[in-house]
DNA sequence: GCGACATATTGACAAATTTCTATACATCGA
DNA sequence: TCGATGTATAGAAATTTGTCAATATGTCGC
């Protein structure tokens, strides 16, 4: 319950979406490898300051979202798909209509 | 994009999951009727004050989650599965393992 | 209408969050 | 080894959030 509530608070900032939907799609100017995106690239689509971006790739990284891999200077952040399967799974049982099974 | 991160924002505490927990399968003792679950019930449930209950209802009412209806003196809150399958599926593209299509 | 009751709103306060600057840490090239 | 570079951390300021007490709003029964 607190652990869903994290992840979706994790979820829960623009700047954070931006930042998941960068890694799906990086922008052709920007040094992707097969390892993932360059923190730095993020840093340029985001028109935030360095230390920004890093704290938010915290949070995803901490959350699950995210996977960070430090190559020489440079870290490499991709999206963890089974993070998102996890979390849409729990959220099945609320698109079940709720009925009541008793009244009074 | 702002939409989306109201929404994770509307799940990211635990005591609104715990509401709709409870709007999925509300206790026994309480008043359950087919047009949902009765507000005092779930200050109860809580332990949080009323007014702190009617705030945490009105975050996941404007964030679709759930319905409000107003019968006489009682407001009964219900789960809006639609919501939560709409949901539920802004979250797929996460899901496919992201593949670079170039690289320098 | 009046009092009781269920809910919503207002205002206030503490805690958490987002952002920055400054600085520390780590790695590469010369 | 030294300086340059990419990233992380620390600390601070502004904003947002969660909570409650007090009050307002609206409805029911008498």
């Amino acid at each position: 319950m607190e652990e869903l509530a994290t992840q979706f608070k994790a979820l829960s900032d623009p700047a954070r979406l931006k930042i998941l939907d960068f890694l799906l799609e990086p922008d052709r100017s920007c040094c992707t490898h097969e390892e993932g995106v360059c923190a730095c690239d993020v840093e340029g689509v985001l028109g935030l300051s360095q230390p920004t971006v890093s704290h938010h790739m915290k949070l995803l990284a901490q959350a699950g979202f995210i996977t960070a891999e430090k190559r020489g200077r440079w870290a490499f952040y991709a999206i963890n798909p089974d993070a998102f399967r996890v979390l849409a799974g729990s959220l099945e049982r609320y698109r079940l209509v709720p009925v009541p099974a008793y009244c009074c």
